[in-house]
DNA sequence: CTGTTGCATACATGCAGCCTGTATGTTAAT
DNA sequence: ATTAACATACAGGCTGCATGTATGCAACAG
């Protein structure tokens, strides 16, 4: 009866902890934060030990690395869902935008990706994750619409840097009591405003 | 000759020791980083003993809110010397911002206000803070540009915030070789689209 | 093909060092 | 004399590592 779970390859041992390991670490971060969070807790809300976690992870921010790329992912995964290619250029960019706001509207994921993240990894780590994640659907939409003559030529870097600043400014905006209507309204302006 | 360092009276001691440790603190905490800074090795940069900090500050987070309040107002007060109010509203606006960018580039504010910061304090403490200096400036400009009609008139407190992290942002891309100029290009074409 | 032998991997436990915050002691001002 | 300003000593907790133990795995012998 607990012969697969005793019976179990390496690999998949690994894989299991490893999915474990980040399941709780994703819980306590996104409740209480990164500094608020202990390792001792940490585990013990795992129901493993130190020695699991400082095996499969470096240090305490290799494993909170592994939760930021994972809910990272996430985030770009339900933009992509909800402005397709099929839409107009400047229509996709509000879609997605707003797509984002849902996204992160998910409790805790302001505080991990936006407040946390930044401070422990650094900006260029953060960079360098939002570039294969929620930045680079921003960046291909923007690309796509100065094709497609929708919105004036722009330094693509900085201005994908600056729009996807306000709207995790927006994000948290919104966690804060500010209305997402509001919020709506200032972007589409703002996209309007960059129209030829 | 010492004399006067001897006889004090003790509010000249109690200003003269906090003006000590936010000294020392902002030295610290701009070059190494607020967790990477222990009060042992802060209270000895500033000579004194952690008796002094912990008589001053109800703990370490309370001495770093000090530094930022600190250079804050540093931050405005440079802003609205660039940009005063005999200019034409949107000119104001993009000289303050690009005066915003200068006055971060002083090595490690950016880390300080926009990394540590809002990790350290909280989004909403830092917002409060911000909304008595820097974030004020930017309001006080688009309120007035809207007064005169030059930009649209959006909901003031959303659009402050999110064209405030924009230059948020502005500031970290500068930091790490993004040109200052393609900053200023967006940013114009961004006020101008605001424009009527 | 099967049992055993040797090694690598996965994890648990205990330890050392550091840091934070507080409680207690001492000096100087009022 | 009383209180404020500071120094010193202490307790608790946390991180990272080093050591110890069990389990998977691969090769070889029989």
């Amino acid at each position: 009866m607990q012969q697969e779970s005793r019976r179990r390859s390496n690999v998949e041992r690994s894989e299991a902890m490893r999915a474990t390991l980040i399941a709780a670490a994703r819980r306590l971060f996104t409740e209480k934060g990164y500094a608020a969070t202990g390792t001792p807790e940490l585990v013990e809300a795992a129901g493993v030990t130190r020695g699991a976690l400082y095996h499969h992870f470096a240090d305490k921010q290799a494993l909170f690395a592994a939760v930021v790329e994972s809910e990272s992912a996430a985030v770009a995964a339900e933009i992509e869902i909800a402005a397709p290619a099929s839409l107009e250029p400047v229509a996709a960019l509000v879609e997605g935008s707003m797509a984002y706001l849902r996204a992160m509207a998910a409790p805790g994921r302001t505080r991990l990706l936006l407040l946390d993240g930044p401070a422990v990894l650094g900006r260029s780590a953060m960079d360098e994750i939002d570039a294969r994640h929620g930045n680079r659907t921003l960046r291909e939409g923007l690309a796509a619409a100065m094709r497609a003559g929708a919105i004036r030529r722009l330094p693509l870097g900085p201005l994908t840097s600056m729009l996807g600043a306000m709207l995790d400014r927006a994000a948290l905006d919104c966690e804060t009591g500010g209305g997402e209507a509001e919020a709506r309204l200032v972007v589409e302006a703002l996209f309007a405003g960059l129209g030829t």
